[in-house]
Formats: C-alpha cells, structure tokens, sequence
DNA sequence: CGATCCATTAGCCAAAAGTCGAATGAGCGC
DNA sequence: GCGCTCATTCGACTTTTGGCTAATGGATCG
C-alpha cells in the first residue's frame, strides 16, 4: 500500500522551480513523504483521483486554465477529507478569507520564509487552519452568488468541470472534443448537462459565472509592493 | 451657449446620493458650475456627446453594466481632450494605479473627507494628477495584454461598445437587438466588428477580454451596501 | 442482480451565432 | 457639388449551439 506509515502530499503548482521548494520544506516537516506532483488541471485531477487517502493538497491560485477559486471549490466538494492548502502569490486579506471560505485548511503565502511555511505545514496537520500572521476571519461569510456558484461546481462530473474550464477559455465544443479526444457529441451532452447544473441558458453566461470565482489581476504591477512577513 | 464663462462638469455614477455630494463639492470649487449628471453608460454617452467640451468628467467605477476600466479606456479614446476623474470605493494602490494607466487624471476614493475631495477637484482643474496621499505610481506601466484590449477598445464605435458591454451581460443577440431598438441582423452586425476588432473569433472570447479591465470582487466584504450619507 | 449514474455516441431539429454583401445617410476634403 | 469614408442598418446564407431522444458499456450501490 502507499499509506502505511508514510504520509502522501500534492503539490500542485505550475511552477516547477516552487514546486521543489515547497517539497524541500515538506520534507523537512515530515520523514518519509510520499510526493505527487501536479502542474496543471489534469495532472491535478489524475493526482487525486489516484491517492485519494492523501494527507494534504498544496494548491497554487494561477494554475493554467483554472480560474482562482474554481479549482479549490471543485476539488474541495470531490474529495471533502482531503484537506486543502492554498499557495499563492497573492496575499490580499480579502482573497485569503475567500480561500478559506470556500473549504481552504490554510493559506500560504509565496512570500513566507521557510521557516513560516513549515510552521504552516506543520499546523494543517494538526489539524489546525493555518493563516499569515495578522489576518483574521473576520467579516462574514461568502458572497452568496460565489457560494452558489461553488455549490453549482461541485455538483458537476470530473469531465464537466474539466469542459467547463475550457469553455472558460473561449473555446468552440468542436476544439474542446479534439483536444480531450471524444466527439463533439460528447462535448455537446456535456455542456448541456453543465447549463443545467449551473441554471444558465448559454455558455456566456456560463463562463461569466466561473469568472466571479476569480481574483483580479494577479501580480502584473508589483511584487507585493508592500509590506510583508514581519519577523 | 452652453459654455462661455461658464465650466460644464460631467458626473457619473449610480448612485444618486454620491452625486449630489460630489455636485455638492464641486459647487463650493467652481463658481457658475454647469453640472451633467449620468448613471449608466447610455446616459453618460449622451452627456459627453452633448458637451464635448465639459471640463471634467468624473466617472465611478462601478457603473452598472460596464464592467471596470472599460468605460475609462473608451471614453478616454473618444473624448481625449475632456480630463476624467476616478471616484471609486475602491482605494487599493494596483487599481488606483490602472486608473491613472488608463488615462484618468485623477482617483478620488469615495471615503474621502471633503475637503480633500475639493483639494483633488481643484488640482485636477489645475492640470495636475491628483492621487491619494500615500499612493505612488512607481511599478511600471499597464499589463501589455490590457493595453492592447484597452487598444482595441478604442476603435470601437459607440454602437459597438454598448453591444460589447451587453455581451458581457450574457445577453442574446436578440435580446440586444430588442434593448436597443433594431434588428438582430443589426447586432449581428455589430458583434462581427466587435470581433474583428478584438482579434478574436466570438463573443466568448470577446468577453473574457473586457473580462481582463474588470476589478476583483468590489466590497463584498466591506459594504457599499449601507448606504453614507454624505452631508 | 437490478438500479443508478457517468461517459460516450448518433441523429434530428430549432435556435442562435457569425459572415457577406449591400443600402442608406452623415460627415469631410477638395 | 462630388467623391470618399464610415457608422448604422438590414436580409440571405452558413456554422455553431443547445435541447431532445435513444442506445451502449462501465462502475458503483444496495
């Protein structure tokens, strides 16, 4: 078996250069991990599916073809005992609240030193809900649009929300069908069955739906510009 | 005429409370002020048409049915000469920023005290770029993506630009077409333009680029929702 | 083992979307 | 005035969407 004594981890994070880091300091938490690496979204579903006693998920926000919180929603509502932790770049109060609100056990900012972020490993194990230092929960609960969208999200199949994804990206059913390798028909049942579950009459307003899960514009101007990480 | 010694200003914003509070402003800066008010981009359209030659414009951020920067970018590219102030909820630094990028004059938060919203009418009126204390344009300039979709805005017809902002609704070509009083072979029309222009190939894809001048979430966190009462 | 759900596909059909060409009228330069 | 450009308008035509039915195979659940 992979889960004997050993503990199992994902790291999914498009870049490899992060992923290693964040592995490096998961070992340092923890003797004996078991690693699966994930860089985009099929790698991340096939991670999962394949290792579904895993211990915790590190889920970065930008993933390619994932818009902010879609995938940690989706994922979250599939594998509810697989607890989550975000990575991101991000480190806005407003989106960390949001992580957590839609199912996150942690949020990690990229920013952290190492020693930050292994107490944060080391935290979400325990069982913990692991924030940066000085941001608090406050404020209330989730935006009740984004919740029922995430509630629409997590009723759909692997292969609607991998279709919905894509439809995200401006794609025509017959591009979609070719580039996962079925028919258009396929696509076409799919999408119909992803309106209906969302309760949208096109794919516009589909798409539009999954755009109010994202963060804005991620770090085009600054690098944090700001302040950060007090001791 | 309408314009002799006289200065005409443009104020847009939904919410009418604000208005009178910034008419209110205004008033105590400028003797004689003409005042056009607006709130929605129909009524803002026909405002700065009627007076192109208004000395300022100061336009919300959060006008309904035009999502983000995009209304800032394209009167901008139509009206070059009229100076446009910012007045948003918003106050983060990355926003105020894009504002200024994208042509605006000036960015005056909403939580402003009085008299410093009159200081930024004043500096405004002198030429000056008049931002909140503390805030600095030092990172670089726009996003090169958003400024080629600001780009490209910029060459749409103001026909065109009302379809585009209808299509990010998720709306129908002949829901379009009954809104705005012609024919669905007119709207169709349109959005063929409105492609070409965008250098994209349909009206998916057209919406996530506007998509891209959208701000986050707003203030789901914060409210907007109780309403100030300035005065 | 049936019941249920998912994924897949086909076929059909109506609606919506998108392209092309063309007419009108307003504005501009000469 | 005359030619030119361009916004707006529209109808005809093709492609894409989306709804519906129906069938197959696999997996899971009770």
């Amino acid at each position: 078996m992979t889960n004997g004594a050993n503990s199992t981890f994902i790291v999914a994070d498009d870049h490899p250069l992060f992923r290693d880091a964040l592995i490096h300091a998961i070992s340092n938490c923890v003797d004996n991990a078991e690693i699966v690496e994930a860089d985009s979204l099929d790698t991340l579903q096939a991670a999962v599916d394949a290792n579904p006693e895993a211990d915790l998920l590190f889920l970065d926000l930008n993933m390619p073809g994932v818009s902010g919180f879609s995938a940690l929603a989706y994922i979250r509502s599939s594998h509810e005992s697989l607890p989550t932790v975000i990575v991101s770049a991000m480190d806005d109060p407003a989106v960390i609240r949001r992580a957590i609100q839609h199912g996150a056990s942690g949020f990690i900012p990229k920013s952290s030193p190492v020693a930050t972020l292994e107490d944060g490993i080391k935290a979400v194990l325990d069982g913990e809900v692991w924030l940066p230092e000085g941001v608090s929960l406050e404020g209330g609960g989730l935006d009740s649009e984004e919740a029922g969208i995430a509630e629409a999200l997590s009723t759909l199949t692997p292969h609607q929300f991998r279709v919905l994804m894509m439809l995200g990206e401006g794609l025509l059913n017959k591009q979609i069908a070719y580039q996962l390798g079925v028919s258009e028909a396929t696509i076409k049942a799919h999408v119909t069955a992803i309106l209906r579950k969302m309760g949208v009459n096109n794919r516009t307003q589909a798409v539009l739906a999954v755009q109010q899960l994202r963060i804005s514009a991620p770090s085009l101007l600054d690098g944090d510009s700001g302040d950060v990480a007090p001791g």
